[in-house]
DNA sequence: GTCTATAGGAAGATAGAC
DNA sequence: GTCTATCTTCCTATAGAC
């Protein structure tokens, strides 16, 4: 039997580091924790990685790209050609993916704080949100596209404000767990987001 | 010299204990580093507190509590009594402080996950965001009475957008960096709010 | 009551046998 | 290349001298 390439090695810490700070939090996803969960004795950890805190910083960026990708698909779902009904529909995928893994949407809170607490990840942090808050302006952008509607709003800061919305919302849920109440909300924050466009002009 | 009393003890470790997760982390409050900040030996951690979650139950209660008597405070600024105005004060309010205080306000949100984490503290974290959201509605009540208007939806729901949002807002705040799109979109939630509200009738 | 000293264990990282 | 065994450090909690 060949050996592992290098890469494998480092694509299978990745997933079991995912699956036990899901599982676990990430408090408790220790190099010895994460080196059981992929199937490998605690000494290959650092063969595939040089610290714990370059596969934190691989973690955080996997997740983000993986999170918009599933974010993407679940928002292409129809529905009435209306402002509110397909921003609803949008916030609906997202909170529904929230309600269905929550323990994964808690880790990407607590990778955020992790970062922001490391000096070495500030960085890592803000640029995550960057790329959240991207996918989000181009999701509205094409809605409106598809609409034939054009943002009264700096579409920058329409953009983040309903990431900021859902966020926080999906936080509060987190920790509150009601979520009739939440889902009440979210259709609230899609009923602002149609008074911000207006019938866009020919072109 | 009276010795401290076991009050005196406690508050101590508690004021320590903010202090040392304020400035750097809640993961690295430990007892040595909390009691050392309040001067005493580690040895008397464990005379004051029966365990450490006990303290961390405390400082989480602790910090919600002193949150709403800044934010309370703060809110009471005059200015134009128009609701848009109105709610944009309150906001900016509580916006200036988590811009003046990043670190206390990412406290929290440490706390917040790590009580989602542990099974004796997820009871924690949820009365900690229902006390949040009561201050919340608190003040869109008491705003809406010296106004003269009254919410045309649910009350609690507004509540909740409105915490929601300024939650998520800060977060990308402290992971982003930049105030002024944020106070940009902090802007743009009051006038989503002034939405929200119509003459109230006549009593 | 107060402190020093230490138990007992788990963390990240590495050395060295195979 | 791979795995075992270990180094060093830090954690929570407690025992026991004063």
């Amino acid at each position: 039997m060949t050996r592992m390439t290098a890469d494998e090695r480092r694509e299978r810490l990745l997933d079991a580091a995912i699956a036990v700070m899901t599982r676990e939090g990430v408090a408790r996803a220790t190099t010895r924790a994460i080196a059981a969960e992929a199937g490998m004795p605690l000494g290959n950890f650092h063969y595939a990685f040089r610290s714990k805190q370059e596969l934190m910083t691989l973690v955080t960026t996997t997740i983000a790209r993986r999170s918009k990708a599933d974010i993407d698909a679940a928002v292409l779902s129809g529905g009435p050609p209306e402002v509110h009904h397909v921003v609803r529909a949008g916030l609906t995928a997202y909170f529904d993916h929230v309600v269905r893994h929550p323990a994964e949407h808690l880790v990407t809170y607590e990778l955020t704080t992790a970062a922001l607490r490391e000096p070495g990840l500030v960085e890592v942090a803000s640029q995550q949100y960057a790329y959240y808050l991207d996918a989000n302006r181009e999701l509205l952008e094409a809605a409106a596209a598809v609409l034939a509607v054009e943002f009264v709003e700096d579409v920058d800061v329409v953009g983040r404000y309903v990431f900021s919305t859902m966020d926080g919302l999906a936080l509060n849920y987190l920790a509150r767990g009601d979520e009739e109440e939440a889902r009440r909300v979210l259709d609230l924050v899609a009923r602002t987001v149609a008074t911000m466009v207006r019938a866009a002009p020919l072109t």
